[in-house]
RNA sequence: GGCGGCAUAGCCAAGUGGUAAGGCAGAGGUCUGCAAAACCUCCACCUCCAGUUCAAAUCUGGAUGCCGCCUCCA
């Protein structure tokens, strides 16, 4: 596959450093506080990637860590009169609890910071003893920038340039204004362990270096995590890593792109910060996953409950056609088959359809140009599904087969189109019916109604009648099986 | 100020050299008591200017607009 590799800032052929085996590391969260949807896009996009490169053949090592000891954990555990461990516990959890439900799958390995601060203060003593960082009389450890050649790499940024815009900040005691503190000696109420320079707590950026190396064998193929990480975060680990073990972090290194909300990005200050619990009062969560999916994980995506409508709409059309799809594939009429000449190009297409959808998936994760082709699919399906003579051929069975199939093995990857159709419509109707406040009863009385007014053959009432119901975001539908309803999204 | 990204139909969005995927909305058709749903059909020369090329949305230069990073941040 091709990938966008933002260290050499292009798509690049993706090669394991092993041949057949792949690892990744992907920065997680900082577990403070509840997860908003950019932290959902982030954890879906990577868990395509990591069942998109399973589905490839190759065999994944995919670790996802947790920042369990930071400031702003501290800060919550101060504000709720709690432990930070008892905050970081209580976030961790509601991480998993939202991811479950997008079904973002765990990864193999999720370290968290806590669990290796032995890791992380060895890592500092070594990097102390090469001259590449010192300690501070108040018991900091700072990396010294300068002993890093190859600092501002990943970020596209000379030494020089940040030297204009770096200050420090009171209180600290670094030598040059761009080291970073590897090692945080211990203010009075903090959590902190014992170390050489007396008890502190780590540093941000040097967890991930640390529990990257301890896990898994470095180079990473994979390192990962959204665009706003790649400085400092991830220029400081690069800085570390690279400086302790002479050897890249990474070879690729892969960002994915902000959710922003009007055109901006999410952020406390502004006050459009939407949390993914926000989110699944009013939507399915498969529908915010779809949403995610339908832009290319690098460009920026604008968060509008427009484009959630839209989003659920286009979801419930391929899942009505998979639910048709099943309904006719379960009859057993496959009578004799057509001629070549007509099943021959509806071969073609299908073939045609499933190459493009893997090629997509194979540039550079394509997940929007692909749910495009999916659409295709399910547009293909129901054409089938109208034609009398295909749907009892052999052919036509044959044909509804390799579309499921197809829907089976890209939904996999997607992690989408996997539910029971059935199931899965019903429940949109009912988070529809809440979120429109739909009485039912009012509903169900109106239906009769309309019911005896047709068998009176009056239709200017019947007419009415779904009018008042249509006001009510009902429509009323007659089918040969006699009249149905669904809402209007 | 430094660095980077983006600009495609009413809206959203793929597409990096050969005359524009897909979704939502809209129009027409089939169906229907009338509708709806469903299906079929239709709907863009790609912000502007200049250049390279037989050929550019796609490359180069410039302009304008928007966004991000440079401080914690997915």
């Amino acid at each position: 596959m091709q990938l966008y590799n933002s260290l050499t800032r292009r798509k690049e052929v993706f090669e394991p450093v092993n041949p057949g085996r792949v690892s990744m590391y992907v920065c997680g969260i900082t577990a403070y506080d509840l997860c908003h949807i950019g932290h959902a896009r982030s954890a879906v996009v990577f868990d395509v990637l990591a069942r998109y490169l399973r589905h490839s053949g190759l065999k994944l090592t995919f670790a996802r860590n947790f920042t369990d000891v930071d400031d702003k954990i501290i800060n919550k555990a101060n504000q709720e009169g709690i432990s930070s461990q008892a905050v970081a516990e209580k976030y961790i959890q509601a991480f998993y609890e939202d991811m479950d439900k997008l079904g973002v799958l765990r990864a193999d390995l999720e370290p968290k910071a806590t669990e290796h601060i032995p890791d992380m203060i060895g890592l500092c003593e070594k990097l102390i003893a090469d001259g590449k960082a010192y300690s501070t009389p108040s018991g900091d450890v700072y990396f010294r920038v300068r002993a890093f050649a190859e600092y501002g790499k990943l970020s596209g940024r000379s030494i020089d340039e940040l030297q204009s815009g770096a200050r420090v900040a009171p209180g600290e005691e670094k030598e040059d204004p761009l080291d970073f503190a590897l090692w945080k000696g211990a203010k009075p109420g903090e959590p902190s362990w014992p170390s050489p320079w007396g008890p502190g707590r780590p540093g941000w950026h040097i967890e991930c270096s640390a529990m990257s190396e301890k896990h898994m064998t470095l180079p990473l193929d994979i390192h990962g995590g959204g665009q706003d990480l790649i400085f400092p975060h991830h220029e400081n680990e690069i800085a570390q890593s690279e400086a302790a073990l002479g050897k890249p972090l990474s070879k690729y290194w892969v960002h994915n792109g902000f959710v922003q909300v009007d055109a901006e990005k999410m952020s406390k200050s502004l006050g459009n910060f939407k949390t993914i619990r926000d989110i699944l009062g009013n939507y399915l969560p498969e529908v915010l996953r779809f949403f995610l999916l339908t832009r290319h994980y690098r460009s920026p995506i604008d968060f509008t409950y427009d484009s959630m409508d839209d989003a659920e709409k286009n979801l419930k059309r391929i899942y009505e056609s998979l639910l048709q799809l099943d309904a006719e594939l379960e009859k057993s009429n496959w009578a004799a088959p057509l001629p070549e000449k007509t099943t021959a190009p509806l071969k073609e297409e299908l073939t045609g359809l499933t190459n493009s959808l893997a090629e997509s998936m194979a540039d550079d994760l394509n997940t929007a140009a692909a749910i495009g082709h999916i659409n295709s699919l399910a547009r293909f399906a129901k054409r089938l599904l109208e034609d009398k003579a295909l749907r009892k051929s052999a052919s036509g069975q044959e044909l509804m087969q390799g579309i499921k199939a197809c829907f089976a093995e890209w939904g996999e990857v997607l992690g989408l189109f996997t539910r029971n159709p059935q199931e899965f419509l019903q429940e949109l109707k009912e988070q529809g019916i809440r979120r429109k406040g739909i009485d039912l009863a009012q509903v169900e009385k109106l239906l009769q109604d309309r019911l005896d007014a047709k068998a009176a053959k009056d239709f200017a009432a019947s007419d009415n009648i779904r009018q008042a119901l249509a006001e009510l975001g009902v429509e009323a539908r007659d089918t040969p099986a006699g009249q149905v309803w669904d809402l209007m999204l």
